[in-house]
DNA sequence: AAAAGCAGCAACCGCCTATCT
DNA sequence: GAGATAGGCGGTTGCTGCTTT
């Protein structure tokens, strides 16, 4: 027997999230940070329940997320991590800082696994995948055993920081977001999406310029003055990771490592930093080493199926 | 042009784990 | 140590828009 649902209450509100709604949470998170989820509809007055909201979070309005056009590159890795790790979104999505789980699982299901099963029928009968492993696209001497990766670092699920002294009034912060929505959403450069969803595309640019806009309302909020870097750490990693990341050789660098202990660069003031961070790694495990030899193969394999490149016509 | 089918994706559900008391 | 609970994760559903017939 499972506890009983979080979300039975009744009043609970279900379905899409509206503009008015993400805007109030982003507004609390910015003023108190993710965590203690428990207490966000209550403060904030939000129909939803907890889970809700953190989900609504962690998958839209954190900073730093990318959405849409999952590049041959990434492709590749999801791949290869999926062939070694299974079905562990939130492992694989440690890998792409930008991404969330809950996108690459339906990227997976919804694309990559067509591609693979047109791959290996191709494959099957251009070049038959040895018996041991006919549903694997790599020969994994590591799925045997339990490969330890980067799972559990944090920085999966870091959300993003956002700096609790930008803004000090939950109310006076959401008028302002609410203000200032209609031209965040006309620069959204989207405008001819018809879903909420995608035409504010990522409400974290709409917090964004409402962290600019917003000074420090107190000395003590002034005295802070987070980096950029605090302010949005997922944002500048990315930066650093991915952008110059389109080679191969780049790859290692795309697999993230944990920060050092004494720079708390991805870790906001949000209570994010307890548990994961006891299972920071140290220097590259023989597996790891492996892992990342493989996966450029790997990838260079998959970026010659998405180019449609490959001496076999790749319909997908 | 309308209907049917399909694909993509946001969100929910239920289970598991870690933490707190 | 046991029970309660919040947070996290993966599977699944259902809505919406697009494509095909």
């Amino acid at each position: 027997m499972g506890r009983p649902p979080c979300c039975d209450k009744v009043g609970i509100k279900k379905g899409p999230w509206t503009p008015e709604e993400d805007i109030i949470l982003v507004s609390y998170i910015q003023e108190h940070g993710p965590g203690n989820w428990r207490s966000v509809p209550i403060n904030t007055g939000l129909m939803r329940c907890s889970k809700s909201c953190r989900l609504r979070w962690t998958n839209y309005l954190r900073p730093g997320i990318r959405r849409g056009n999952f590049t041959p590159h990434e492709e590749g890795i999801i791949v290869h991590l999926q062939s070694l790790l299974g079905n562990r979104w939130a492992a694989i999505a440690s890998y792409h800082p930008q991404r969330t789980d809950n996108d690459i699982k339906n990227y997976w299901n919804t694309h990559l696994k067509k591609k693979l099963k047109k791959h290996q029928a191709i494959g099957a009968i251009f070049a038959p995948p040895p018996p041991s492993e006919p549903s694997s696209i790599i020969p994994t001497t590591a799925s045997a055993g339990h490969v330890h990766l980067h799972h559990d670092m944090p920085l999966s699920k870091d959300y993003g920081s956002l700096h609790p002294a930008a803004c000090t009034n939950t109310a006076e912060a959401t008028h302002q977001l609410i203000a200032r929505r209609s031209p965040f959403a006309a620069t959204d450069g989207d405008s001819s999406s018809s879903s909420y969803a995608s035409s504010m595309d990522n409400i974290s640019r709409l917090l964004c310029g409402f962290m600019k806009s917003s000074p420090p309302q107190n000395d003590a909020a002034a005295d802070i003055k987070p980096s950029a870097t605090e302010i949005n750490p997922l944002l500048s990693f990315n930066q650093y990771h991915m952008t110059g990341a389109t080679t191969l050789s780049a790859f290692n660098d795309m697999l993230p490592s944990p920060p050092p202990p004494q720079q708390p660069a991805l870790m906001g003031h949000s209570g994010y930093d307890e548990p994961r961070q006891q299972h920071q790694q140290g220097p590259l495990s023989p597996i790891e080493k492996w892992l990342f030899e493989e996966a450029e193969e790997q990838v260079v394999d998959l970026m010659d199926l998405s180019d449609g490149c490959c001496s076999v016509p790749m319909m997908f």
